[in-house]
This record gives structure tokens, C-alpha cells and sequence, in this order.
DNA sequence: GTGAAAGCGCTAACAT
DNA sequence: ATGTTAGCGCTTTCAC
């Protein structure tokens, strides 16, 4: 690093180019209201650079009363999904020159409530709360002093504009595909029932099969824990039925991953003795099982980016509505179908 | 979110309160050095709660000459690597009450250099430049300007400090668990061999080696393609030898995961016929593969950790060597060995 | 067309 | 012990 020598502020550059400080400030921030000369202009733009000027953003966000920040909260930013949704979101900002200030909290309340404190007192210009997986929450109280949407989770009693993926397109994106490969006995491997990513896919599935006119058949339905022995656990089971699927939707990636393990071992190729269809499209897992998975995306960064819209039109006092968003699960072809 | 009234300043409790503004700063910021009446200071501190004040941590920052950020920039922040960086240095930094900027860039170098410039503009105190993986780097001469710590990467020109995993020892770690269940014959399958993590891991394995007494056979080593594919393709090599290894060593978990169905094909089981130990801990893939992956941690919070140790105490001023710091790499116990 | 001057909200040296 | 005051670096109105 070089030594610590008094950063150039704006007066400096006025003084070498022999020109008010307000006249520096118009030429660098380009306002056209105020007409000056060309020379000054360039007299002024030289001695910045000569001095190697950088404006000092926090004066000028406490001058313009304006910080052009907006506050990401999210649990565990460890968590693979979170950052997605943060790189969407930040990239999205950043066409409205914003930025975006993250803080990681595990999912402590106390902890959230202190991180969106600090938020604000950075003058934050609005919220965006994000959940690793798609919920009801509830978002501390303090959120309200600035306008706040929530991403891949909403407020159960609708006081937030939210913005969530379309689950059960999904899951009907998921189940045509299988049925256009030709399978008509589809197994369907779910989370636990009561959350909406649950609730939402076995919609998608029961929609395409009724679309397909295809008898439901209870039998072929069966919950696992969300984890990859739970997906091998429901699939050997399914696989033991006396009328075995010939395909298998399972509603989350770990457990596709485990449900390739119970069909390996029975000797059986996938997909061609049975077909597996995944959802979530986590990378590291879909992208290098054997073959690779197909499987339905979650649109975390677009989640993210339209969360800043949704910001974004707010503050500039469009919008005030606090429905909910919801955003298309893409359709990944891989190999195992 | 309630209506936009005009911000609580530090003079509006100062009126409320009947005192000096300074005193009301004095009171807020616990300045002992001044001493003040019990009564003034409850006084002061009822007003501000009465009027919900929270304090303008950019006026602050603009009177004290001090911004308590740090910028952390990174290549693609949806790296899972990344973010654990982002979590350990978050956590050490707030200890210091400092915050982090957080900078996303493709390893586009331009990019790259627009995104320091924007974090000197915010006037941050010091910058982490953290790479996905461990490597040799160039960064942008701007950086300079300002204190900078390289995590998980270095300057080949030894410019600025840097944390780096012990490879070396992480490499030792693993072949060292498989020589202690017994193991003699241990395959090795390496990464492209010019990369840190490379060279690294295979100088543990052949240290590991030589300390039990093993001759190394080049023929148990094999360098694949970083993925689950590459580490299927060298596995079945190495279990087609005259003399196959009992134990494998892969350099990640990408290609343990690889490796599980090239044992798994010739239906050996993993870890009776064959143990299997991996590197990076991808928690995804380690901690779901069938049987779970034992492996060697990335000590990538830490590393992040301590690139703000570092930042602090330079500028404490502490400190201005740039010499390389190796930091740890634990072995995570599962169920393939 | 240009520049003086009054803030933005807070801190801290200095007086009282 | 308390209050006054001069900044911090930048923006923007308004008079010239």
C-alpha cells in the first residue's frame, strides 16, 4: 500500500483548475442545468484526473440524503441457494447504480432484527429478506421502516410484496417431460408435505398426469426426509411395488441422488430401466451424478433480481402493492431421462 | 412501510433533551473522557428512545474520517467456496464492529478493477481479494491504494500478504487416516499436477508414504480431469492393475464422487473392498454420497478469518509483512475409510 | 455562465 | 461539567 497521504478531495481539484467547488461538482456529475464552457469543463476534468480525484461516496450520499444502498438479509449465506439469490439481485442493482449491503444470519430473529438495525443506519433504501427455502416467515417489525420484499418467502399475512418460485409449473414441467419420454407409470418422491415447495410440485405432478389422462394412483406418491438416504429409502420401496414406475419424479436433487443409488443396485440403468427426474438443479450434485440429472431449476437469481424491481419501483413511489411474484422454474435436460 | 418523515437527528434529541448536541454525542458514543451528570446522560438517553433516534452511520463515518468497511472481492459469488470466506471474514470483521462490502466478479479483471475502484470511492479501510481456488493471481494495481489481504490465492511477486490452505498437510492428513486402517497399497488420484493444490497434496501423500515405509509406486498415481467423470475414468484404471490399490485417494470430493461408481460397477464395496478418502469437504457431495465421503476440509471460514486479522492489524499498524500464511486442513471423519 | 453559501448529520477540540 | 464551534466532503439553490 502506498502512505496514507490526505485523500484529494473536490476543493483541491477547484483550486488547481481555478474554479468554484460547485463548479467541479456540476462538471463530474454531468448536470446539464447549469451550463458551463467548455474550458472550464475541461480545465476541470484535467486537474481531477492530474490529482487523481475519487469522489468520497459517503459525503455525497449524506449531502444527496440518498445512500444508493439497498439491505440483503438472508440465513446462512453459506447456504448454496443464498447466493444465487444475491448474485441476481446485486447484478440487478447494479443497473440502477445501487448497491447491495449482505449481512448472514442463522436464522436467530435477534440476530436478523440487529443486522436490519445496522441497515438502517446505514440509510439503507429498502429490504430484500431472503430464505434459503421457499416459506412462510416472519420478518421483524423494524423491516417496516423501509420498504422490504421477500424472496423465495412471504409474510402469511400478506404485509410484504414477495417474490417465490412457481412450484407447481414446475412440477408439472417435470412429470411432461417424463410423460413425453412415454413413461406412464411415474413414481413421485416428496419433501415433507406441509411446505409449499411440497404442496406446489405435487400439484405440477397430479396437473400433467390428469393432462396425460392418467389415473392417479396413490401408490406411486411416498414422502422421504429430504436428504439423499431418505430418497434412496423411498425409491427402493417404490421399486419393490409389483407394479414398479418405470420413472421417478423426485421433488428434490439429494434425494434423486440417493434414488440413483437404489437403482443402481438393483442392476438397473438409468434411464433406461428406470427414468429420474430431479428438482432444484443443485450444480454440484445434479451436474455430476452418472448420468447427469435433469431436473427443474429453482430461478434463485432471477428471484433476486426481481426482488430489486419490485424495490426499485417502490422508492420511486410506483408501486405500493404487496402481492406476490411468482417466477417460472426452468426445465434442465440432462441425462436421465 | 410507514411514511417518510423526515429522519431523528442527533439535534432533535439534543432539543428534546434540553442539551448541547455534543453532549448528546458524548452521551450515545459512551465518551468517558468527558464527564458528564447522571442526569444529563438519562435525560439524553430518554429523548433518543422517546424519539426512536438511530444514528446516520455515514454522517459518522464522514466526521470521523473512518468507514469501518472492508470490501471483499471474489470471482463469482456463487462459488460454494466463496461464501464460506465471505461468512469467516464477515464474522471475524464485526468483532472489530467493521463490515463487509461484497464484490462479485466473473474473474473478469476489468471488472474486477471497476469493483475496487467503487469500494475506495465507499472509502473502505482495507480489501480481501479471495479466489475460488488456491492459485497465483494478479491483482489490479489499484488495489494498492489501500490495505490488501489475498486469501486462498497469492501474488507470485509476494506483494501483499497472503492466507493459503497447507495443502501439504492436508495431503499427508488423508494418506496417513488410510494407512492407519491398515492400508499399503493407496492409489492417488491428483488434479492437474501445476496447481498449488496439486503439488500440495501430493507432496503430503508421498511424505505420508515415506514416513510408514511405503516405496511410491508411480504407477498407483494417475492425474484425471477435476470432475466426477476424470475421477471414474482413473479409479477403473487403477482397479484394472495387476496389483489394484486397497485405498484411493482423491485429490476432491468431485472425483471421489466418480470414484464411488467405478468401485461400485465392479461391485466392490466401499470401504470393505476399497476405502476412499477425498479433499475440499463439498459438503453437498461428502456428506451424501453413499457411504458418506471421508475427507479433508478447505479451511475456507478461516482462511477468511484471518484475512481480517491480517487487515487489522496493518492498519493498527501493526504489522506490514507479506509473507504467506498456511492455514489448516482438518480431516473430516465419515464412513468411506 | 459562474460562484457564494447553506446545509446533510455527526464528531471533537476548545472554551467556558 | 457543559456548551460552542469548526469541520468532514459533497450538493444545490440562488444571487450575480
Amino acid at each position: 500500500m502506498v502512505g496514507k497521504q490526505r485523500a484529494v478531495t473536490m476543493k483541491d481539484v477547484a483550486d488547481l483548475a481555478g474554479v468554484s467547488r460547485s463548479a467541479v461538482s456540476f462538471v463530474l456529475n454531468n448536470r446539464r442545468s447549469v451550463a458551463l464552457s467548455d474550458d472550464t469543463r475541461d480545465r476541470v476534468l484535467d486537474a481531477a484526473a492530474q490529482l487523481g480525484y475519487r469522489p468520497n461516496a459517503g459525503a455525497r450520499a449524506l449531502a444527496q440524503q440518498r445512500s444508493d444502498w439497498y439491505g440483503l438479509v438472508t440465513e446462512i449465506v453459506t447456504a448454496p441457494f443464498a447466493v444465487e439469490i444475491i448474485k441476481g439481485a446485486q447484478d440487478r442493482a447494479l443497473l440502477d447504480h445501487k448497491y447491495l449491503l449482505i449481512a448472514s444470519t442463522e436464522s436467530d430473529a435477534e440476530a436478523e432484527a440487529a443486522a436490519i438495525e445496522r441497515f438502517l443506519e446505514q440509510r439503507v433504501e429498502g429490504l430484500i429478506y431472503a430464505a434459503t427455502w421457499h416459506r412462510a416467515v416472519t420478518v421483524p417489525e423494524i423491516a417496516r421502516e423501509v420498504p422490504t420484499v421477500l424472496v423465495n418467502c412471504y409474510d402469511a399475512e400478506g404485509r410484504y410484496p414477495a417474490v417465490v418460485p412457481d412450484e407447481r409449473t414446475g412440477g408439472r414441467r417435470a412429470t411432461e417431460r417424463l410423460l413425453a419420454a412415454g413413461h406412464r407409470r411415474i413414481g413421485f418422491v416428496n419433501l415433507d408435505p406441509d411446505i409449499p415447495a411440497a404442496v406446489g410440485r405435487r400439484h405440477g405432478y397430479h396437473d400433467a398426469l390428469r393432462s396425460a389422462g392418467i389415473d392417479i394412483d396413490d401408490v406411486l406418491e411416498i414422502s422421504g426426509h429430504a436428504t439423499a438416504d431418505g430418497g434412496f429409502t423411498a425409491v427402493d420401496a417404490l421399486l419393490d411395488l409389483a407394479d414398479p414406475p418405470t420413472a421417478i419424479f423426485c421433488a428434490n436433487d439429494r434425494m434423486a441422488m440417493g434414488a440413483y443409488d437404489a437403482i443402481k443396485e438393483r442392476g438397473l440403468r438409468i434411464p433406461h430401466d428406470v427414468a429420474v427426474i430431479g428438482f432444484d438443479n443443485q450444480e454440484l450434485i445434479a451436474a455430476y451424478l452418472r448420468p447427469s440429472l435433469t431436473t427443474v431449476a429453482l430461478p434463485f437469481d432471477e428471484m433476486g433480481a426481481r426482488g430489486v424491481d419490485i424495490l426499485a419501483a417502490i422508492t420511486a413511489g410506483q408501486s405500493t402493492d404487496t402481492s406476490i411474484v411468482t417466477v417460472d422454474c426452468p426445465l434442465l435436460e440432462r441425462s436421465s431421462v
